[in-house]
DNA sequence: CTCTACATTGATCGCACGGTCAATGATCAC
DNA sequence: GTGATCATTGACCGTGCGATCAATGTAGAG
């Protein structure tokens, strides 16, 4: 028994990627302690040692998809943009990055509706509230001056790109981003 | 051994109710046919003489919850209202469904995402396709004589609608639908 | 009443899981 | 070199699962 020693930040490293590489490929049932252990090339025990359980492992697994994945919203560099102009761009990088990353978000929706405990809802729910955060001001600024209200404007972004994430997930080669900001773009108020 | 003879409808019904309530109060995962069978009040035999495997089971299942939230599409006794009232009806009806049907509808995810095999995704995915086909009428007619693309209207009304549904999920009691409804209301083309 | 076909039972099998642990290897300070 | 410390191993435990099946009860046909 033993074997050779590592540091312990680069064996987490190896198990949550073993653990990441199984669960994009095979599903979050796959992600089972002997299976990670075995793709990474260590023993069960090893996995316990360093998540002590196999909810932190998946805890932790949880935590590299959504800085992976839902980390990047900000209209930051778009300041001198009209406020209707920066509202799509922000749109339009999220449709975006849904096509590049439809498997780590089908891995998300994946852990939100695998339990009904807290454990993984809260984490996901206050990442899902970013995204309200973040369009919530540009679309009090589109809203100024026209019927819309700011809010609502926000409420109705956020279901719409979320929707839209079911769609790449769906079908990630026939999902286009255009065909929805083509149509935001006609129904923009002139 | 053996027990009082009930016929085979009768019994399907009871298992699948059964497992419904569990899946409604615990989750996917808390069906298991012992557990399914103990809420019947029946053995855990009867569960796979009746439905042949876990799978037959959580089929049927399915079946059962798509039949009784996504069944309703239709834009019948709504032809004398102008396209885009017709529209914001019927996206009224699917978005006031959500309320009612959240735990239902949080269920068919949770089928989706619990495999990745086609076993549960293809059924699913025919239910999700019938979305578009009943939305891409009325969406054709609204985009008539706009900068609006028919098709792609529809598109982006499905994501719409499938995005509230994780809103509503996420938090029942907070979602409204007017909120998205006011806001579409107020980009309507005059 | 008897025979046949079917519904029902619950003990049982094999399996994979999460988790534990004593034993052992590697590493480093002194 | 020596001892303390920590990483590592893999066998092992208990559990709950899906599934099977011989035995048994039930109902209806003749």
């Amino acid at each position: 028994m033993g074997g050779p020693k590592k540091p312990e930040q680069e064996r987490c490293a190896a198990i949550l990627a073993a653990a990441y590489e199984i669960a994009l490929a095979e599903g979050l049932d796959a992600v089972t302690a002997r299976r990670v252990a075995t793709a990474a090339g260590i023993s069960t025990g090893l996995v316990f040692f360093h998540f002590q359980s196999k909810d932190g492992l998946l805890e932790a697994l949880l935590g590299v998809l959504l800085d992976g994945t839902l980390d990047a919203l900000s209209d930051s560099g778009l300041e001198r943009l009209e406020p209707w102009d920066r509202l799509e761009r922000m749109i339009r990088v999220e449709l975006e990055r849904l096509v590049e990353y439809h498997g780590a978000v089908e891995l998300i929706f994946a852990f939100y509706f695998s339990r009904r405990d807290d454990l993984f809802r809260t984490r996901i729910e206050s990442n899902f509230g970013r995204y309200l955060q973040a369009f919530s001001p540009v679309c009090r600024e589109v809203a100024v001056g026209t019927r819309i209200q700011g809010d609502e404007l926000a409420a109705t972004v956020v279901a719409l790109v979320q929707g839209a994430s079911i769609q790449a997930i769906r079908n990630p080669e026939i999902f286009d981003p255009e065909a929805i900001l083509a149509t935001l773009r006609a129904v923009r108020p002139a």
